[in-house]
DNA sequence: GCCCATAGTGACCGTTTGGATACTATTGGA
DNA sequence: TCCAATAGTATCCAAACGGTCACTATGGGC
């Protein structure tokens, strides 16, 4: 791990931000907390196509990198509320930029596809 | 691929971006990319660890992507240059982001491991 | 004649990732 | 009494991904 160019070092830096954020449905979830707190099903409804074990797992890592903080209240039915930590919060302006550049990626193929 | 939803049409955005650079060397070879227009063995030695095999295969997906533009020179032995389209420099932003956003990352765990 | 360098390709393999499906506990409501 | 809802687990499976190793073409230098 001991940089042996400045360029090694920062390379890293790039990887670790996109090892955090990498994962079918990380940067679905992400998204829709940078808006509010959500449940575990509210979650399912806005990534349809994850499974439970997939979304529940994507979860995890997130909650274990510090980015999600999960809550569990001792309820029946169970309610669980997921929202982003501090440090999540810190993602912000790098998933807007995400989701605004794919914006424009999209934009343009349909135009190119529409030229064709 | 039709929204239900605005935010189902915005969470296939963030997974749009994200699809693009998610590979385990690409952001390495963007990130080197923003500087100087490179050649194969260039970026190997700026992604130590991909083998030669796999570095191609995400230049290729790269180029396929429309990010990165590969030109190849006639001579021997071979030169191949690789660098960034007019639309890889659109993610200028986001790959400096990612990369100061993991600098951040990586500093912050070493405060907390220094604390422990 | 032989080796070197560059920029690959091809065969093979193991791990990881995600997906399909079925199952659980609990309690309130019909 | 039986069913529904929530937030999961457990098991099994297929495909994707990355890695290792060997191999290629070409022309220049020794």
């Amino acid at each position: 791990m001991s940089p042996e160019t400045p360029a090694d070092y920062e390379k890293c830096a790039v990887e670790t931000t996109l090892e955090l954020i990498d994962g079918k449905w990380k940067g679905v979830v992400l998204f829709h907390l940078l808006d509010a707190t959500l449940r575990f099903n509210e979650l399912r409804r806005r990534a349809p196509g994850a499974t439970q074990r997939v979304l529940t797992k994507q979860l995890r890592e997130l909650e274990a990198d510090g980015l999600v903080i999960r809550t569990v209240y001792a309820e029946v039915p169970p309610r669980v509320e997921y929202r982003l930590s501090p440090l999540g919060e810190t993602l912000r302006p790098i998933i807007v930029a995400l989701k605004s550049w794919g914006t424009a990626y999209k934009e343009r193929q349909l135009g190119e596809r529409a030229a064709a």
